[in-house]
Parts: structure tokens; sequence; C-alpha cells
DNA sequence: CTGAAAGCGCTAACAT
DNA sequence: ATGTTAGCGCTTTCAG
């Protein structure tokens, strides 16, 4: 980039006007009169000239720029959630720096990296900061928010919806159906979302007088899943086989649905019925037609970027945590109350 | 942000040292002894002094930074290329500005915004620059690099796969195994990549002697995909009933699938073979398992970045225009050949 | 090897 | 309303 760029002080010339008559015509709402702005833009438009927003953002100090986090796009529900957000941000006159976590998990260079991109805000999607790499940010005196997970640190704002009462409602749903041997795919295990799925599956199983039947782990991935739902149902005998299945996400739950299908055999949701979590567009389509917790993307956006704003302008606002309801969709991956589970696992 | 900062002055105070010894020491390749580097990142930890990358920027004038432009990320594929991609750029030490197509078609922001932002490249994903748009990003300098869509610039580099490759196969493909009513549904029709691959599919069918039996649009989205399929397949006589159904990308391949089986009756591949085009992770899901054109994504993405990279550092590079082969992946959407098609349609 | 000094391109007082 | 001046926080000559 050794290119060199015509700066206001070309346009300067041109125009005839000071420097900062220029600046002046290129910001909002200055004094300037609007025939040295017509002068100014004319002579700019002829250099082609554009205000360098780095040498601004310098004296301004305000980068005008949001960091968004986010780990993985190969679910579809966080690029719909990336999506929305950007947009959003964009609109309200945001530039957006995306930054990948890591694979390897050194997430300490990333945290780095967002500090000294000077930042206004960051925004994380589904991604944990530990203790230390949250108090690093923090302390910096950028603010943050986290969507979908939680990290416990309370100095951090959070908005996520209502995973328990989500898997409350799976597992009683489940068991009031007349499932007896229900099933749970954990995604990463030591994730919040996870756990509160899990306790609240657990607490809905219960007031049933059931418990977990089966547990594995497909760590929020398909082919993870895949993996788990063969290890769940590879017993020959029915009574040790589940007849239900709750996955902590819907990507989990199409794999299981998959797996269950074409290579174990089983009918969804005649032998197994299958719940998921998220809501992801692909989960109405018809092939899947998955039973799940619909999460309000549309308003956990909304929140979020509502409270890194206003968090933004408001340093000393304290951080909040909000967290959404979930809407029960029923489609056709559950049987309707009472039909009996029936098994026809074909021999090939 | 009117939190104040802590600057290199700052901590060269604390060190005891100059603070071009500050800047230095936190420069890789400078002359520094180590004795005043220990120094000054001790005291630089203390204070939690992080080096303001604006201002690095500005005096170097190279942020380090490129743009990703894209349009949606609906379609899982982009979300794929996007991810890819970031993750590539993030290795090599740039940081990533996302910028999101208005949907209202508003482009001119975006590029004057891009340009501002003094990005060193632009990395653009399935979007079309207009003659207009595109020569202002050229001649400011910044080079720039579309992927999987071409534009009619020759000014600009380009990578994309063979479209009218695959669509030769595609169409070669059904007709040679006995489709007779081949139906072709197109992405967005003024597009690059849709074009190509009609005239390939086009060309495909005369092989065997064979034109388009149908043709309808989908605009490469799932909705308007199904809703195309419901046109095209909306005969109740036989003879004018597509066999086949070729679209322009899987995702509409999926949708025409879910549609045929789940509200026409249709069965696929026995009543009608269906191919795509991108291969989604998805498209190889067995409830899906579509025939389809893969891209190469991971050489897609390589060769744009390595050719960005270039221009970047080469300014005087002349443009490339880069096309890599696709792979035709035979799956269970099309019939194995010679089995003639089968209608049963139910009556519901 | 290190410090002093001169800006990068812009905005924001401060005068006029 | 406009020009002048002083930096924003850093890198980079240039001396020493």
């Amino acid at each position: 980039m050794k290119r060199k760029s015509i700066t206001s002080r070309d346009v300067a010339h041109l125009a005839g006007v000071s420097q900062s008559a220029v600046s002046r015509s290129f910001s909002q709402a200055s004094s300037v009169s609007e025939k040295t702005r017509k002068k100014v833009m004319d002579a700019a438009r002829q250099l082609g000239y554009r205000p360098n927003t780095i040498a601004r953002s310098l004296i301004t100090r305000s980068s005008r720029t949001i960091a968004v986090v986010t780990y993985s796009l190969q679910n579809p529900f966080y690029a719909y959630l990336l999506e929305k957000a950007s947009r959003f941000l964009q609109e309200q006159g945001y530039h957006l720096l995306l930054f990948f976590a890591p694979k390897n998990g050194d997430f300490d260079m990333v945290v780095d990296d967002l500090i000294r991109s000077q930042v206004e805000g960051v925004l994380m999607l589904a991604i944990t900061l530990n203790q230390h790499q949250a108090k690093e940010v923090a302390d910096f005196g950028i603010p943050v928010v986290i969507i979908n997970r939680t990290v416990e640190y309370s100095g951090i704002s959070q908005v996520g919806s209502d995973n328990y009462q989500g898997g409350y409602w799976a597992g009683r749903y489940l068991a009031s159906q007349g499932c007896q041997r229900i099933a749970y795919l954990a995604g990463i295990p030591e994730s919040t979302t996870n756990r509160q799925r899990e306790e609240g599956f657990k607490a809905g199983l219960a007031t049933e007088g059931q418990t977990c039947f089966a547990y594995d782990v497909g760590y929020y991935r398909y082919d993870e899943a895949c993996d788990a739902t063969r290890r769940l149902f590879s017993t020959r005998r029915p009574e040790t086989m589940p007849d239900a299945l709750f996955a902590a996400n819907d990507l989990m739950a199409i794999a299981g649905m998959e797996t269950l299908r074409d290579e174990l055999h089983l009918s969804v949701p005649e032998g197994v019925s299958v719940i998921g979590f998220d809501d992801m567009a692909m989960s109405a389509w018809p092939s899947h037609s998955l039973t799940t917790l619909q999460q309000p993307v549309e308003q956990m956006i909304v929140k979020a970027t509502e409270l890194l704003l206003n968090h933004i302008s408001h340093p000393e606002a304290p951080p909040e945590q909000i967290i959404l309801p979930v809407t029960p969709k029923i489609r056709r991956s559950t049987r309707p109350v009472g039909n009996p589970p029936i098994y026809n696992r074909g021999d090939k």
C-alpha cells in the first residue's frame, strides 16, 4: 500500500480553502456555508478524495467498529445470527470486524487482537470467554455482550433464551406422550447452554416420574451427533433401546434423525421421537419437520445489539442478563400424543 | 469512548526509556537490546498497555485489513466460503471487515465505505459489482478478487468454477439416463453463474438431441425455488410434466426435492431425477443425497486469497481469471442409468 | 542501540 | 463561517 493517497490538504488546495474547511464539509453537522461545501465537494469529486477513516478514528478516539466473534458457521443457526446482527449494526453505521475463534483454542490471541483494534464493543456469538479473558476485555473498558452462551463473570452482559424451560418442555412433552426410554444427546457438556437444557430436560422428565434413559455427547456437531446416535441405539434388545431422543440443538437432532432412518432403519417418529433446540430454517423443511424449541433470534439480536450500543454510549451502565422465552414448535418428528412406539428396524 | 487509554508514552515513563524504545520493542524486527525490551514489556504488562492499531495504521499506511463483502449467509455454501476465507486471512495476520450488501441494492454506499476504511483488499463472495463500482474500487488502487461470480470488467481478478462444464455434465447425464423432459430451475437469471450453467446444460442436452423442456426461476433461494417447482410441475398430464430437474444450485435443488416429495407426492429419483450445483455439506446427508456438481471450495479459497495477497504486495500484477474444475457427485437423487421413470403421484 | 524530532491525515478548539 | 494551531498515538528517519 504505498500508493500515495489524496488528502484533505490536496482538496483544500484545489478548492482554494483551508484544510479544516474540507474536514468540516465532510462532517455532518459542522458550520460551513453551502458555497464552500460545494466548492469542496466538487474538488473532492474531481480528485476522488475520501476521508481517511483511520485518521479520523485516531483523533476522535472512536473507531465506530464493533467486533463480532464467533466460533463456527457450520451451524446455520449461527450464520443466521451473524447475518442479522451484522446487518443491524451496519445500518447503525458501525463497521464489523469479524473474528473466528481458533479451533486450537488459542483464544487469548484473539482477545489481544480485539483490544488492540480499538473496537468500541464486542458481540460474542456462542463463545465462552474464560474468567481471565473476560476480565481483560472488561478492564480495558470495552463493552461485551454474549449471545446464546453464558459466562461465570457477572461483569458481562448476556442475552440468551430460556434453556432450562426449553429442556423442561422437551422432557415433559416426550414423557407425557408415552415415551418410556428417553435419551439425551448433549452438546458441549460443560457449556452453559447444554447444562441448562439438560437440567431442564431432567426436571421435565421427573414430572412424569422418569429419568434420563441414555446419554451421549455430540458437541453440537453434525458428525459427532451421528456417531453418538449410533452408540445410543447400538443395542439389539428393544428394551434397552431408546424410544425418544432430545438433542441439545437442531443440527444434532437432524443428524440423529438421518442416522436413525438411513443407517439404523428406525422410523421417526413412529419408532423414535426426536426433539431439537434452536429452530433453524431447515428444521421446518418437510424432510426433517423437526419438533423443536424455537429461539427468538430476531429478539435476541435486537436486545443484544441494543444492549451493546447502550453500553457503548453509557459505559457506566450495569451489565444485564436477558433471558428470552422459547417457543415449542411441534412438527412431525414427534408422535402425536398417545400413540405407542412401533419398532420396525429393517434387517439389512 | 472517552476512556483515556494507556499510550506508549506512559509505558516509556514507567520503564524509564524513550517512547520510541517502546515502539521498537513492540515491532518484531527492530533493533532493541533484550534488556530494554524486557523493561518495556514489564512496564507494558503492568499498565495493561496495547499498541494502538489505528495509530500504527495511520503512519505505516497499511491497515492489515481486508474487507469481505457478501450478500447473504442463508445459503450454507456461502457461510462455508466465508468461514474458510476468514480463517485463512486471519491466520495471515489480517483483520476482516465484514460487509453485507444491502437488500435494497444500495451498493454504492458500501463501496464508498470500503474505500474510506483503507482496506488493503476486498474479497467479494458472489457479489456482482457493476462497471462503475468495480472501476471505483480499482481506480482507488484497492485489489479486488471476486469469488463465484464474474463481472464484465477485465480489471478485476476472479475465481470461480467451471459452471459451463458443470451444466453440460448435468444436461448430458440426465439425457443419457433416459430422462425425456428435463427442466431447468434458474438462479438469478442475469447472473453469470446462472447463465453459464444454463448454457452448459443446454449444450449437454443437445448432445442427446434434447432441448430444455421447461424453465422457471428460483433466484438461488429456497422459498422461491419451492414456488418455481410448484409451477413447473403444476400439470396433471404426465406428458407435460418434467421427469428431471436441474437446479442452478443445491439449495434450490433441495427445495425442489422437498416440494416434489412432500407436496406433489412425486418420488425422487423414481419419478423425477434431481441435480444441483455446489455440493453443500447437507447435500450429502441421507435425506437429500443430492447428485450435484461439487465446487472445489478449498481450492477456490486458497486461490482467491493467494491472488488477493499477491495483488496487495504487487499492485502492478495483472488481474487473473481462474476457473477451477467441478466434480460430479452422483448420489441417490438421480436414477441409475437406464431405469425408466415411474410416476407414482399420490392422490390426496 | 537509543533518544529526539518529524510527521501520518484528520478533528477540534481557538481566534478572527 | 473560516483559517490557524495543536495534537490523536504511533513509526521512522536522523543523530549521537
